[in-house]
DNA sequence: AGTATTTCGGAGTCTTTTCTCTGAATATAA
DNA sequence: TTATATTCAGAGAAAAGACTCCGAAATACT
């Protein structure tokens, strides 16, 4: 099927959504986002994991501890998560795959797609977290993809 | 990683593209385009069986036998081509996953992502493998993704 | 100090996608 | 009619992605 991002990366995107609805600093367990997320615990345990290496929050280990953003929300955009998740690929891709499509040796969709890939980042890019959280707050938060 | 096709759709449009930039008729073998376009012999043969299958295409076994377009180059759309292998689904499905997230309930992003989905389709629609046959007379044409 | 709670790190399993193989069926050409 | 070139069909192997499990380390509370 394949969709623009992996699993993975829709739901970091949920759970940092999520923590930028908290207040500043409070943190949140694995637990309490597997419930209110609805995604399985270990799995996104690991992803909480993978964004705190790349800078993007905070972990604090025993009773209390949690997770909670490592910079102001509205310092965290869209494009910040799936880079550290996906990686930027997407933004530099052929559609068709051809590895030297390139400005100026365009395959036949290559400018079409390049504006297409273009304003997706830009709209990644334009959304922070804060926003979205504010957004949010009447959380039809549920969980996966359907079709 | 993850990009908006499979890379089995990848390979079906420069199959198509391929068989587009041919007379009228002319059959193409699996030997073929597994030479010129770089895609493992038994897997483009699986892929050129599904367009068989989805009408797209039309193959003659036995020797001198391959497969061509089942229709004129112009009516063939990229559309068309993703439609038979990935489905539609991206034209619908939330970026997020959220599998309520629809016009009435919108998630945070909907908008914005609707807007995008719908210039991506509009741009599927709009390119006839007649159109990119032309363009690819200086067929750069080559492999892989690469990164 | 001891216990409960929580993340960390790595390995392991399941599923889907990508890619391969093989044996048959069919058509062409000599 | 025989040899050969080709697709067809389905099963199988390998790699990637999604998800699980477990033991260890850290911290807070009693």
């Amino acid at each position: 099927m394949s969709i623009l991002f992996s699993r993975q990366c829709e739901y970091a995107i949920k759970a940092v959504v999520y923590l930028a609805v908290k207040k500043d600093g409070e943190r949140v367990a694995t637990n309490e986002l597997t419930r209110r997320l609805n995604i399985p615990y270990h799995f996104v345990a690991k992803i909480l994991q993978n964004l705190t290496k790349k800078g993007l929050l905070r972990s604090a280990k025993g009773p209390r501890g949690g997770f909670s953003l490592a910079l102001p929300a509205n310092e965290i955009t869209l494009f910040d998560i799936v880079d550290a998740i996906d990686g930027t690929a997407f933004t530099r891709s052929c559609l068709l795959g051809f590895p030297e499509c390139s400005g100026k040796n365009p395959c036949s969709v290559h400018n079409a797609w390049a504006l297409q890939r273009e304003s997706i980042q830009e709209m990644l890019v334009g959304k922070n977290v804060s926003q979205l959280a504010r957004d949010m707050k009447k959380p039809e938060y549920q969980s996966r993809r359907k079709g």
